[in-house]
This record gives structure tokens, C-alpha cells and sequence, in this order.
DNA sequence: CGTACCTTTGATGTGAATCAAGAGTAGTGG
DNA sequence: CCACTACTCTTGATTCACATCAAAGGTACG
């Protein structure tokens, strides 16, 4: 379903992080890179391991969590194609502090240190874009922690669902397709809930006129009424 | 009880992010920073404010909070002398996510962004400085991410206590004095507690002999037991 | 020395977890 | 194609950790 031949040098200039890259640096990227691929509940990194690069997923879906005692685990990102992780750890003499586990079958890539740093040196722009990916990560934590913290479970769904619209910015008070990137229990991890209580709040949601649940298929019927929703 | 006149070259010097700088450097640095003094309660960025450079404090303590509809607010992080906030925001096109206010009287440093572009731009150590700050940054809000999502209020709090101990690596069962650096609604704010659940957790250690509460003064009797606290 | 705010303590309430069955739904192999 | 197993998802009953409400000390400070 993928060509087995991948252009490399593309796909990385597809990434934010590595837009105008001259030819060449692209392609001492290249020699650095490793594909890795993962199967559907294959775990690509522990909690604790060391990080000698970071990974870009080129196709696929992973998830960072942390694990815990109990068995329980708590899902702290779901990574599509084109988003990476582990730029922090490599940056600093830490550890992951999650682990990293395929959701289904994936491709990603692994970069080497040596290179980013090589880059850095000479690539003040590439430094900056560097600055930038970091802070947005850092800013989309702090969000989370504001989630978690102020929201109630009800309010944390309703804004898992606004988030994944298309476009919720002006006044559209259309209806929206969503289509669940990934199990429900999951999602429901992600949003620090279990999955029981998700079900119950997708039933309420829907008993309210206000979304539609079939499967992944999720309907919002109405975004603004949906955005107005606070318990 | 401080000194008037600013060693700004000096106070610089000391952040880890600015060591190693050479003197012109340092000098360029001093030109764009501003002071700014700050009572008591009094607000020093806004939610929503935008950023043009990021501020290191002096002497003082700052609280980074959200603000709540109902009066309440959360507190994300308390920084003192030689911390610093607002790097992230400076490299991305956001308002600032919380607001800032002094705990009490401090003095802060307000860098502006444009020598810091500038550093970036012929320093790559300085870059890197940056990136490894910026990532510890995010390392500690993952691990509040896990602390908020798998841990009992109990747990936090100790884990809190565990962490202000002088030192808890090795095998170290003797007692440590840990003086709060704030007012125990602010700190119950921190670890996502009502002030009321703090005191009895509070209470509750005591009546177990693991801690004695004076006050802001807190002595852990045993840290290795501590450690062990696991309701 | 009084006002304003922290902190403690007790009684009560509640949001979401847990426990416990079912009801889909999906892959597997005969 | 159908049974068989294994999940994932739903639904209901119950529990529990923590918040909320209320009121009484403490403590700091003008």
C-alpha cells in the first residue's frame, strides 16, 4: 500500500522543521536517517530509555503515555504523520520520561543527533525553527494542563470534538464530520477519562441533539451550540 | 534591603542561559533589558498579553496561573531569583497562555526579543543553551501532566515535599527541614488541591509521624518512609 | 488592637472511577 | 460462511476521593 523505495530527502523538506534546507544539508540528513518500522502494539520506546535522535512518523499512528502500576496507562499524545517526538529528550541527559507504542502499522523515521546538532551550528534559521517547534509543543502542554485542571470531563470531550473540527474559527454554526483517529479508549485516555465515562458523555452529547455518534463517525450537528456547551 | 544600582551584566552572567557569553555580548544584552519592579499581588503580564521578549527574575517571587471563571485560578508554576518565563511565547506568534503576578515585592529583568534573535543568529552555543532550556521546560510539564494524571493528592504532596528536600538521591533516611516558599493556597493551587484538602493531607502525614508542620516550616522525620507513602 | 487574610476542622455533596454484565464488532481458522 | 475468540463499547449500580460549604481559630500587619 506504500512504495517500498522511500525518497527520504522529500519527505523530510515536507516537515516544518526542515523547510529550506539547502540540497545538501537534506542529504547529510539522509545518511542519518533510519527507517523503523512498527507493528500494531509494538513498543518503539520505554519509559527510561536513552534518546540519540528523535523520530518523525511518515505514516501510521503511535502513542506516547506514561505507564503506571495498575496496569493503567494514561495517553499524553497521539502522533500522526508528519509530527515527530523525542527533540526534548535528545536535547538534555534525560531519559523518555513516556514510552512510544505503534497504534497500528507505522513508518517513521530515525534522525541521529549528530547531524541536528552539526545543523544547528550552521543553520541559524534552522536553530529558530528548532525554537519554534519546541515552544509550540510546550504551548499545547500547557494547554493540556489547563484542560485537565479547570475543565470537567464533559467540557474536555466538547473540546477534544471543537478541536478536530476543520475550521472553528468565525461564526459557522454548520455541521461537521469527524472521524475518531483512533480507538475510544484511547481518545479516552488521552483525555484522562475512562473509557466508560467517554461513552457516557458521547451518549449525553447525542441525547442533547448536539453530536451524533456512529462507530468513529462523529456528527456535530451544531458548533456553536456545541462551543456554548458548559455544564 | 537591595542594592539600587543593577550589575545587569553581572546578574546576566549568572543565568545558565547567558554563561559563557563574551562581554560585548553581554553588553548588547544589557542595553535591551528593562527593569521592572513588581509589589506585592500586583499583575506583571495578563492572559492574552502578547510577548516581545521574556523576563528573569531577580529576587522576588512570581506565580504563573490561569485564570477561572469562578474567581478561582490555578497556579502552573512559582519561580524565584534567577528563573525565568515567556521564552516560548517570544518564539511563537501567541499571547502569553497564563498570567503573571508577584507573590511578593520583586525585581525582574524584561529582555527584550530583538538581541536574543540576534544572538541566536551568530551564537549557535547560545542556541543550543536555549534549546536545552526551553526542553527542560517541557520535560518538568510532562511530568506534571503524569503527576496530575496518576497520582493521588496524597502522592503529590509528597512527591512536592520529596522534591524541595536538599538532596533525595542515594539511600538518605535521615530528616530534612524544607521551609514552603509561598502560602500554603498558593502551593495547594500548584499541586491542583483545595487549601482544605492540602491541610488535612497535611494533618493526616503528621499524625503518622512522617512530618512535623510549623508553620511554613516543614520537617520530614524519615525520607525514606516518605518515599514509601503509598495510600 | 482590630481588620483582613490565611489555615484548620467538620459536615455534606458530587463528579467521575470502579465494579459488573451485556452487546456489539472484528479478526481467525475450520 | 459460520462459529469462536477476543476486544471494544455500552449501560447500570455502587463507591470514593476530593470539592464544597460553613464556621471557628491563627497570624500578620496597618
Amino acid at each position: 500500500m506504500h512504495e517500498n523505495r522511500l525518497d527520504i530527502p522529500l519527505i523530510l523538506s515536507r516537515l516544518p522543521l526542515f523547510q529550506k534546507l539547502a540540497p545538501e544539508q537534506l542529504a547529510a540528513l539522509e545518511s542519518a536517517c533510519r527507517e523503523r518500522r512498527l507493528a500494531k502494539g509494538e513498543l518503539l520506546v520505554q519509559k527510561g530509555d536513552a534518546a540519540k535522535g528523535f523520530f518523525v512518523v511518515v505514516f501510521g499512528q503511535i502513542k506516547l503515555a506514561f505507564p503506571s502500576s495498575q496496569g493503567n496507562e494514561k495517553v499524553v499524545e497521539i502522533l500522526g504523520p508528519h509530527q515527530s517526538f523525542g527533540e526534548a529528550v535528545m536535547f538534555m541527559d534525560r531519559p523518555y520520561p513516556v514510552f512510544a507504542e505503534g497504534l497500528e502499522e507505522s513508518l517513521l523515521l530515525h534522525i541521529g543527533s549528530a547531524p541536528v546538532f552539526d545543523l544547528l551550528e550552521r543553520d541559524a534559521l534552522f536553530a529558530r525553527r528548532m525554537l519554534a517547534g519546541l515552544s509550540m509543543r510546550l504551548h499545547s502542554l500547557v494547554q493540556d494542563v489547563e484542560t485537565y485542571s479547570l475543565r470537567s470531563s464533559a467540557q474536555r470531550v466538547v473540546g477534544y470534538l471543537l478541536q478536530h473540527c476543520p475550521q472553528t474559527t468565525g461564526p459557522c454554526e454548520g455541521s461537521f464530520d469527524i472521524s475518531l483517529p483512533t480507538s475510544k479508549q484511547v481518545i479516552a485516555s488521552r483525555l484522562n477519562l475512562t473509557p466508560e465515562t467517554l461513552s457516557r458523555i458521547f451518549h449525553d452529547l447525542s441525547a442533547n441533539g448536539l453530536i451524533c455518534v456512529s462507530g468513529k463517525q462523529i456528527t456535530i450537528n451544531n458548533v456553536r451550540q456545541l462551543r456554548e456547551f458548559d455544564l
